[in-house]
DNA sequence: ATTGCATGAGACATATATGTCTCATTTGGT
DNA sequence: ACCAAATGAGACATATATGTCTCATGCAAT
């Protein structure tokens, strides 16, 4: 039984990573150690190397955004709503998808056909959405998706630079998405 | 005189350091030099190091873009259609964005500051933008200039996908940030 | 108190990237 | 044809990151 009664050392670890490695992708694995309070020896215990660091956190990103996007999903009523509800829930999760862009991961074609289910699930979202009436159906799905992912990091950046609350940043992008920025009145 | 009638491999080594730094900000110079069909040693005798190389890339990427949204604000009647037209201009110099995004060059601080520079102008501009009617005076112009950037890049990504062309781009990043995606008739 | 386990610190070897140098070759201009 | 400059190839030394190991320490459970 692992006891959480001191800080885990894994846990310390795969935080300090996201954090050092999505604002720098070169950095050395010392100053991963360094930010999390660690020796480096200790971050080769849990991680045979710098590969297995990045996969796992990598991996890990994968699956807390599924899950918090099938957490969203549950009180969807509808297909837009779905795609509402997920941006709410993954703009707190910023983090873990600069990691995921700024690192390069194409080699690893685990984490590439990860990548690509999550894609193609969006893109199932979007086009449903579409025939629901959220999207205007004369704009491709390629593009909504596009529009839909950058706006939800351009979220994530507003709330990380202290801009706006999560919950504002989650408006203001799907107000984009959806209406635009214009003048309502004129 | 300098003759353009050799390939210039300074051109080369810049074009390749942008295309494969972008890809893969932790390359080494090896494969930069090999991608530009060039000796590691000729790399050695343009740039001091990597430094020099990276520092050499972002000047530049700065310089073609100031000068991509001067030339597009000449023929802008309107704040809005400077904001339009650089949108334009911008979107095959997306390689220099993204390069610049990828890059960690926060350390930098004279590029540090071409970068606060850049975004004090597009601030300005989005907040004319604003004043004219463009955007609606509730949303805060932090915002507007986040979207616009990103929506830019994710304009550039749908032309490097081969979805759309530079052109369709451009109108549809302009179209989800003035009235959004939603169908018109509704 | 004692035991077991994870950790911290550091030594050590190795791999890779980097920077410098030399020399033969090619290219472009004279 | 000749010359000067640039280049390619490769040797070489160095720095840094990485991976492994050992040993002493601290903490928690018993």
């Amino acid at each position: 039984m692992q006891s959480p009664l001191r800080p885990s050392a894994k846990d310390a670890l795969i935080e300090a990573a996201y954090t050092v490695l999505s604002q720098n992708p070169g950095a050395s694995l010392s100053e991963v150690a360094e930010r999390a309070g660690v020796g480096r020896a200790t971050l080769h215990r849990h991680f045979a190397g710098r590969d297995d660091l990045v996969r796992a956190l990598a991996q890990l990103a994968i699956r807390e955004m599924d899950e918090a996007v099938d957490a969203a999903c549950e009180g969807a009523q509808t297909q837009g709503d779905a795609l509402r509800l997920s941006l709410e829930a993954l703009i707190p999760l910023g983090d873990r998808h600069g990691f995921l862009a700024r690192e390069p991961l194409e080699n690893d074609p685990e984490i590439a056909a990860e990548f690509d289910r999550q894609l193609r699930e969006t893109q199932e979202v979007v086009k449903a959405a579409q025939e629901e009436g959220v999207f205007d159906r004369a704009v491709p799905v390629a593009w909504i998706t596009q529009a839909y992912d950058h706006l939800l990091y351009a979220a994530w950046e507003s709330v990380k630079a202290g801009e706006t609350t999560p919950a504002q940043a989650a408006g203001l992008a799907w107000r984009t998405l959806t209406h635009g920025l214009k003048e309502p009145s004129s």
